[in-house]
DNA sequence: CGGTATCCCCAACGATACTG
DNA sequence: CAGTATCGTTGGGGATACCG
């Protein structure tokens, strides 16, 4: 397959996990049911709001499903769907070279000091 | 591995090919030595102003490597470094997961009207 | 606890014109 | 051809307060 032409596979990638925050969320949901505040304690430096709206889009393509427990206090947490799987599943390996170049990568952008 | 403590590779990765457009550079560039107008056709609506700001930022990052080959009119072409290819291969995943998913993902996304 | 509502900012992105 | 320069825009994200 000649990669050059057409539009390849990572447009429709990044319309769902394009955005700051959206990776490091499905990463942190990975082991199962995850309660609002618990995600927002290990995604850290997100904000309530953005958090918010990044779960509901996530919900909205079908990535993660929200389950209201009916109670009081709130009781409310994500999860992945099957759907959701596979794209954590295709995420792996990014992870996998993130932590093998962390130093790296550190270096290098020290060194353009940015 | 418990997956939900501590920083995981991908805020790595994000420093690397976060923004809009570094994943669709770094695949439009795989297959060898790319010179910056083939660029900029491949990458199908990108400013030349944000081309150029990526592209420094990957050669900055040792992703890239930036060829001038002093010539008049001017030829420059880009190219992965060792380090860069590593890159491409844990995008590849991601790149295929958009393949097989684009449909769904299409769907989803007009469903939500959005 | 799990959100909404509101206001604000700025960095990333875009369009156009110009240059060695 | 491969950039620079300049200006304008926008929406993602941040801070804070409030609500069921």
């Amino acid at each position: 397959m000649d990669t050059t032409d057409g539009p390849c596979g990572l447009d429709v990638s990044l319309k769902v996990i394009g955005g700051k925050w959206k990776p490091l969320i499905l990463y942190h949901i990975q082991d199962g049911p995850t309660r609002f505040s618990q995600v927002k304690q290990r995604v850290a430096g997100i904000s309530e709001k953005v958090l918010i709206q990044q779960l509901r889009e996530l919900v909205a393509m079908d990535v993660l499903i929200r389950r209201d427990h009916q109670r009081v206090p709130p009781m409310v947490d994500y999860a992945l769907t099957p759907f959701g799987k596979t794209l954590v599943e295709a995420l792996q390996p990014l992870c996998e070279w993130g932590t093998q170049n962390r130093a790296h990568v550190a270096a290098t952008l020290a060194a353009a000091s940015g």
